[in-house]
DNA sequence: AACGGCTTCAACCGCAGAGGG
DNA sequence: CCCCTCTGCGGTTGAAGCCGT
């Protein structure tokens, strides 16, 4: 009756993921890229099903994604998008190519939603308790025309990005409202290069970025002239971000895959890059990447810029 | 120190849509 | 078309950590 599981539920594990299963997984992908989630388990011999899989790797291992607390420029994007767009996550998540549709939805849930309910309620209700719901309150007009304005300028943006073909979605957010770009403005050396032009996915982690950035140690001269072209920008960027910006500095060669959906890095273009990019590693002889790997999934010490 | 309630967020579930045969 | 598989998405859950008493 119904569908078929995902996958023989027996002998699938559940729960939280160990270091030595993200191992697994990142060195399947780096090997094969992502997609042909069904094959993962076979291939690695992960006790998982295939839908874990994939959502352990786009939430939590995929390069590009940020952790950690959200800005105020985020939150903002957050509470306009919605407002425009519903519980949209994962086209929220478009505009914000370094969080995943689940992060912003918990963040919605956990924090957003609170935030917005106390802001309404103080603006709703007087000094005197009296509520402020008629239409002609004054406080209420205030909120009113503050969210119609945050709204409209989320329109507009959509609008543009919408008709911007292949453009990217944050820079084309960034043009129509004052927010400041909060990622790709911190990754100058990326736009420079051209090699975003489809993308708006945040080509740096601050999970395997990182690891990526002890492993590439050999370009720290190429790395260094980008950190210094980026420094400039990165004022415009919060402390999170700068952290960003440097490892996104030495990590120049990747390939992200299209930002618009994350997925679709599972796309022969974007698979093929991010699996290249995988091979020239391995060629240059440096530390294998499972022993990098593995020292960041340990490193209980090694705090990713939280 | 111990306990219980609250919060957070990674992970799971189930449905829907896309696409290939 | 129809069926099947794979993937994406949004809602929900529950374990772990936090915090107040």
């Amino acid at each position: 009756m119904g569908r078929p599981p995902c996958c023989d539920k027996m002998g699938v594990k559940k729960g939280p993921w160990t270091p030595e299963e993200d191992i697994m997984l990142v060195s399947f992908v780096q090997e094969h890229g992502p997609g042909n989630w069904r094959t993962v388990p076979t291939h690695t011999g992960l006790r998982r099903c295939s839908k874990s899989c994939r959502l352990r790797w786009t939430n939590y291992l995929r390069p590009g994604i940020k952790r950690g607390s959200f800005t105020d420029q985020e939150e903002k994007m957050i509470i306009q998008l919605q407002a425009l767009l519903g519980n949209k996550w994962a086209a929220i998540a478009s505009y914000l190519p370094e969080r995943t549709d689940n992060d912003i939805k918990n963040y919605w849930n956990t924090h957003l939603k609170k935030k917005l309910k106390k802001l309404e309620a103080s603006d709703l209700y007087s000094n005197d308790g009296h509520c402020l719901s008629s239409l002609n309150s004054t406080s209420r007009g205030q909120w009113e025309r503050t969210l119609q304005a945050d709204i409209n300028t989320a329109k507009q943006a959509l609008k543009n990005a919408l008709s911007l073909d292949k453009s990217s979605p944050i820079s084309e957010y960034s043009t129509v409202t004052d927010v400041k770009p909060i990622n790709i403005g911190c990754y100058p050396h990326i736009k420079k290069e051209g090699k975003m032009s489809t993308s708006t996915y945040a080509s740096s982690a601050e999970n395997i970025a990182k690891l990526l950035k002890q492993w590439t140690r050999s370009d720290s001269t190429n790395n260094s002239e980008h950190s210094k072209a980026s420094s400039s920008t990165q004022l415009s960027c919060n402390n999170n971000n700068n952290a960003m910006a440097e490892y996104s500095s030495s990590f120049e060669s990747f390939e992200p895959s299209n930002s618009d959906q994350y997925s679709q890095a599972a796309t022969p273009e974007a698979t093929g890059k991010f699996h290249g990019e995988s091979k020239r590693e391995v060629d240059d002889d440096e530390v294998p990447l499972s022993v990098m790997l593995e020292s960041w999934l340990f490193d209980e010490n090694d705090d990713l810029l939280i």
